[in-house]
DNA sequence: ATGAAAGCGCTAACAC
DNA sequence: GTGTTAGCGCTTTCAT
């Protein structure tokens, strides 16, 4: 059984004693061709096992269509749902994706932009983890880039890349929304678990410390702190908090690393979750529901995230982040590790 | 600002006062080039920001390179194991990945495998979800396939489609071992929460029949259920199995979701785990770890299985799945989940 | 070492 | 309605 090559239009155009600009019409379903035709080609491209490759045509149209996506990471839970949205929608709309992880790595991210570009993809979508920079070129590079869950690093007030669009969570009414929950539960000593300066823009702790000055709550700088994106400073970073300020009665994590070391460090410290200290973090991810007690969070639409940024790169390819970021909203998932602040405390860690 | 077309292997030629085969093997590094021309080429690419179009290669190469990666979904965790391995290599090897999800369906798996045909893609590396009818097909579509993870339903004796290879983790192994160490605590009546039959082979099931044969445990057949997947059904079979059987002493549940369902029963029947009933899993995922007491688990090397697939995909196309399935090992985790059986126990669901 | 030319499989004008 | 033809951007003999 010999691997013969795949059947090209020729060969069907040949069999079914047409020209190939019918099998052509044919199979894109441009022109017009007689019933008793069609069902000839049809039938010759069925008998030769016929599959009009995506190469002759994307050569011919100069552009392979497909959408390129890179995550930092595909197996974090978030970028996990954002992936799983946008191959919903390319699946929706006919069209393959093309994946790479990008592990937060500038120069990573560039070359995979560089291999996109050639394969001359129809977008690109990204969790971007390089600056303005980087990104500066790639946007030439393809014609249409939007970024998706996150956006650039950089001052806090002008637009990121210009005419990059994206979609995004609306991460300052999350956190806004638990705020003001922790606080009607009577927290005043709210810890804020947040990323480092220098990565993507804070607005999780602007939004945190706005929140707090609009309630009357006083910002303790103590009491916001920031770790790498990793689990050892996330748990760090944690531990250190919890150890030196032993009277915070609420932890709000910014993401659900942050949020992971903060109930290990509680077990570890042996504090009761809530009745010593409540525990609410951004991103309402599995464990969540499963840890004991359950964990308050807020959720962020990933998939929907995705979904939205496909169908921008896709549909609106002109229309190039006019009007700013789409955001969409975020969901208090309320469950039992926050409760009523307790009467002062103080521990240190064991051992 | 004209969006002006993407420069061509011509352009480059022109600019630099060269003819187009100089320019190609400048940048297919094939054949021989003066250094001198070599830099004229280079600056008048970079001039003019060229990049070769895997288009126009893949057309004269009668391939486009790049791989096909089908998974159920991408926010599992296992399978998003396996795919960041699967991208690992594939990047190593300078190839890209088209991703996309099934969710289970062979319908949408036919289709998904007909598009990347028509991409002519040189390999397909899926967790299939069809059988082997569903797969005969798709094999001679693609030079080369091979299952990771997974395997075809069907007859437990035979091979599964003929000449796809496979790279399974070494899920009889791992039960085998869970069980025997849930023995080893002295536990005699262990509940097994299975797949349905009809669903993937089950390997699980008969490794842990096997392992209690083999420890002279009789097995009952009241005590090996299961249930298909989704979280409904994997809680009403373990809510079932808990209070029919008030005396099972451990439960080892096949997979994440159903293991997901044994803990959050064991909850909401107020029993003790390790205390009342111990409870083990296949799949490590990150939540074991966060639950309390933490799950003893059995870990599938999700991302060396992508890792394998795709060697195998990309380098071996010609040995075929001789040999039968590589098995890579699995690792049991032990934590807080498991101790030794209890005196008899019996409850009911509240209310 | 380098250039000219022939296609790879397809679509889009243009004839008929 | 249908066939003919000219490329799309590239690799690859085959000359030179």
């Amino acid at each position: 059984m010999t691997d013969r090559r795949p059947a090209t239009i020729k060969d069907v155009a040949a069999s079914a004693g047409v020209g190939i600009a019918t099998v052509s019409r044919v199979f894109s379903g441009t022109g017009s061709v007689s019933a008793a035709t069609r069902d000839r080609v049809l039938a010759a491209a069925r008998a030769l096992d016929y599959r009009p490759s995506a190469l002759g045509r994307g050569l011919k149209l100069r552009r392979s269509g497909g959408i390129g996506l890179i995550v930092p990471d595909v197996t974090d839970p978030f970028c996990a749902e954002l992936v799983a949205g946008v191959l919903d929608c390319a699946r929706t709309l006919g069209e393959h994706v093309i994946v790479d992880a990008a592990d937060g790595d500038p120069a990573r991210e560039a070359e995979i932009v560089e291999r996109l570009a050639g394969q001359r993809v129809g977008g690109i979508i990204a969790m971007p983890a390089g600056d303005e920079a980087d990104w500066r070129g790639a946007a030439r590079v393809c014609s249409s880039v939007v970024f998706a869950g996150r956006v650039l690093p950089g001052p806090p007030g002008p637009p990121d890349v210009p005419d990059v669009p994206s979609v995004l969570a609306d991460d300052a009414g999350g956190v806004r929304a638990v705020t003001e929950y922790l606080a009607g539960l009577g927290h005043r000593r709210i810890a804020f678990l947040g990323a480092v300066p220098g990565g993507p823009p804070r607005v999780r702790e602007r939004a945190f410390r706005a929140a707090l000055a609009e309630l009357g709550v006083p910002v303790e700088e103590d009491l916001v702190v920031a770790a790498r994106p990793a689990r050892d400073a996330a748990y760090a970073a944690a531990a250190g908090l919890l150890q030196r300020r032993g009277d915070v009665t609420a932890v709000l994590a910014a993401d659900h690393l942050l949020g992971e070391a903060a109930v290990l460090v509680a077990r570890e410290l042996d504090l009761r979750v809530p009745a010593d200290v409540s525990i609410a973090m951004v991103d309402d991810v599995a464990w969540a529901e499963l840890c004991d007690p359950p964990l308050t969070a807020v959720a962020r639409p990933g998939r929907d995230i995705g979904y939205r940024a496909c169908e921008l790169v896709l549909r609106e390819p002109a229309r190039r982040g006019r009007g700013g970021p789409v955001l969409l909203p975020t969901e208090l998932v309320v469950r039992g590790s926050c409760g009523p602040p307790r009467a002062q405390r103080r521990r240190t860690l064991a051992g």
